[in-house]
DNA sequence: GCGGTTTCTGTAAGCGGTTACAAGCCCGCG
DNA sequence: CGCGGGCTTGTAACCGCTTACAGAAACCGC
């Protein structure tokens, strides 16, 4: 439009307070095409050092800043990933943002946090096609087939700690070896009748800790009572009081995460069990909190923060590729999975009944 | 385009593997206009049975999604608010995002979140614009002239927890208040020297919480010292381990948070040092962490999961209000201060020098 | 059966950028 | 001085979706 050259003074139509000038703003005030403001900003292509000076000259004084939207929707690329995870409970995931941010951060990636409550929330997966260049998801609790359904056919996505999905990336915690070597280590201390509180039925971790518990046991030759819980403080509480009262017999307790052994730990301590003398208690994550309590509590350690940097290396790698020979469906790469460590502390240290 | 009206026989092109089909394929699929399909997805004006039927029919067929990143750029909506958030460590922020997440998910709401690290990543704020319909901001350590002039002009914003900004709301915590309250109650248990570790300099509410304290302590007539902390447990450390030495003279701890009072806490008990009955300790934010270290720490508690819900409700209707009535700028609310309360636990129970 | 409504539906102009392509400029060289 | 070619720059066509507007169709009572 060379039609409204009414204004050879500039007129910068700055817009009202609270909106934003666009890039049209600038080039009508610098007097230059929207493309090449557009190549000043991208920095790229060849562009005269004076036009550059007046198109930057003519943003700063408008105070332009590029629509992300707008961009990304031209680019094919938000600059986004998109984190799926359980549930926000607990250290445990405060840790694992704090890894993803870590790495996406260092790679100018963004991190779009989608939370599945209670089931809800898995049809707003496949909405968040165009909002996000890759997803890590977390969902231990989800059938694989459901949410395959339900992804976003679009993005990238590297799959982590949950039922292995075909054909994408999967990040997995050798969740079986970890079990058994906390068991294997509880044995070895003395115990013979050990008590573990299980994760949730439906929940994938949860079922292989409590496979690698029941294989260590039997190759142990030591007893080993499974009590379902949910993952929470108050289950682990709850198996706390019923040993403390004798309703349940055990010399150790494992429990599947942290914060269930953590809720046993307190109720034997409240009835004056003696731990790890009388029982001993292990739990399953590590998380920062565990070596806090009194006495310490020995867990399966795995780092949770460089897990999800993992995760999202992998998924800005898959990205990568992904952009430059679009042709090919998602790349396939071999699993990864992720080897805990058995962190010993005072809950089970000295058990003396050996 | 009626040039290519080549195919009566639709010939669905639902795009090789990996990309996805647009409202376009949608609409040639069922032999309507892309206007008739976006109506139909989104549920108003007027549309007739018969051609609903055939768009849904036709979108099923080719796993159709609308593409999020279009949609906002259109509607001028997002449906993500950013938030900014000066780190991830420990367990505050994580119950924080408990509370957004909670608050936002009830209303649709993505979460996206952007990390301060080191004084890193102001200037990303202004690249959130079209990315975000609104912002929730705690930068405790930003001086509030450089975040003004960073922030994004069009969406709207909370700021939480901060030094104040002119012209927006702000949710603050009363720190003074609540940092008064612990050392009075320290003072009434028998407190004669106070140490406080306090949080950065620079840090907004470390000063509050200084402040806070040191008004108490005069009124109390006691004395108060203070050691700068940076709000991670090693600076509790160092201050425990001093004071059980005797390098540093105090019958009780006050910290400005809650890792660094367990830090000192953790360093008293492993040199042997009784707590509360040599010397006392509190901290500040009431962590979940909190109640479950032995022995269990006094705090000034803040619904921190609250807390952010709040931030986000505030900032939900912000937005709001701003689509119904675009004109106004920022809306100018009444801050909201949110009142912390003593939680008194073992650290400071029955101090017994009174 | 017809004008006047009312109810659908399609066309096309955005939203704010990027970028292929072509046109314009400037330069040196023959 | 004219011309070819390399830099710059502008034009306009997207990206995928919404929506104002206008045209088409259906419906009404007479």
């Amino acid at each position: 439009m060379s039609s409204d050259r009414t204004d050879l003074v500039p007129a910068a139509v700055p817009a009202a307070r609270g909106a934003h000038a666009t890039i049209h703003d600038v080039a009508r005030v610098a007097g230059v095409s929207v493309a090449s403001v557009s190549r000043v900003f991208n920095g790229r292509d060849h562009v005269r050092a004076a036009m550059c000076a007046r198109v930057e000259e003519a943003a700063a004084q408008l105070g332009y800043v590029p629509h992300a939207g707008a961009r990304s929707l031209s680019m094919a690329r938000t600059g986004a990933i998109g984190v799926v995870l359980p549930d926000l409970h607990g250290e445990f995931y405060s840790e694992l943002l704090r890894g993803m941010d870590r790495e996406a951060s260092m790679r100018g990636l963004g991190l779009l946090l989608t939370v599945l409550h209670e089931g809800r929330g898995v049809d707003t997966l496949a909405g968040l096609r165009g909002q996000v260049d890759g997803l890590v998801v977390m969902a231990p609790e989800l059938d694989p087939a459901v949410l395959a359904r339900h992804m976003p056919r679009g993005p990238a996505a590297v799959f982590l700690a949950c039922a292995p999905q075909d054909g994408s990336l999967n990040l997995r915690i050798d969740n079986h070896g970890g079990a058994a070597a906390a068991v294997a280590h509880l044995a070895a201390g003395g115990a013979k009748r050990i008590v573990h509180i299980s994760g949730p039925g439906n929940n994938f971790d949860a079922q292989e800790r409590r496979a690698g518990a029941e294989a260590a046991a039997s190759a142990a030759g030591v007893a080993l009572s499974v009590i379902e819980g949910d993952f929470h403080e108050a289950s682990g509480t709850k198996v706390g009081d019923r040993v403390a009262a004798r309703t349940l017999q055990a010399d150790a307790i494992f429990a599947a995460n942290d914060m269930m052994a953590i809720g046993a730990l307190m109720a034997l301590k409240r009835h004056g069990i003696a731990v790890p003398e009388q029982v001993a208690v292990a739990g399953f994550d590590d998380i920062p909190l565990a070596r806090l309590v009194n006495p310490a509590l020995t867990s399966v350690a795995i780092d949770i923060a460089a897990m999800g940097a993992r995760a999202v290396a992998h998924l800005a790698e898959q990205i990568a590729a992904k952009r430059e020979r679009p042709l090919e469906g998602r790349v396939t790469t071999a699993d990864e999975v992720i080897v805990p460590h058995l962190m010993v502390r005072e809950t089970t240290r000295e058990t003396g009944r050996g």
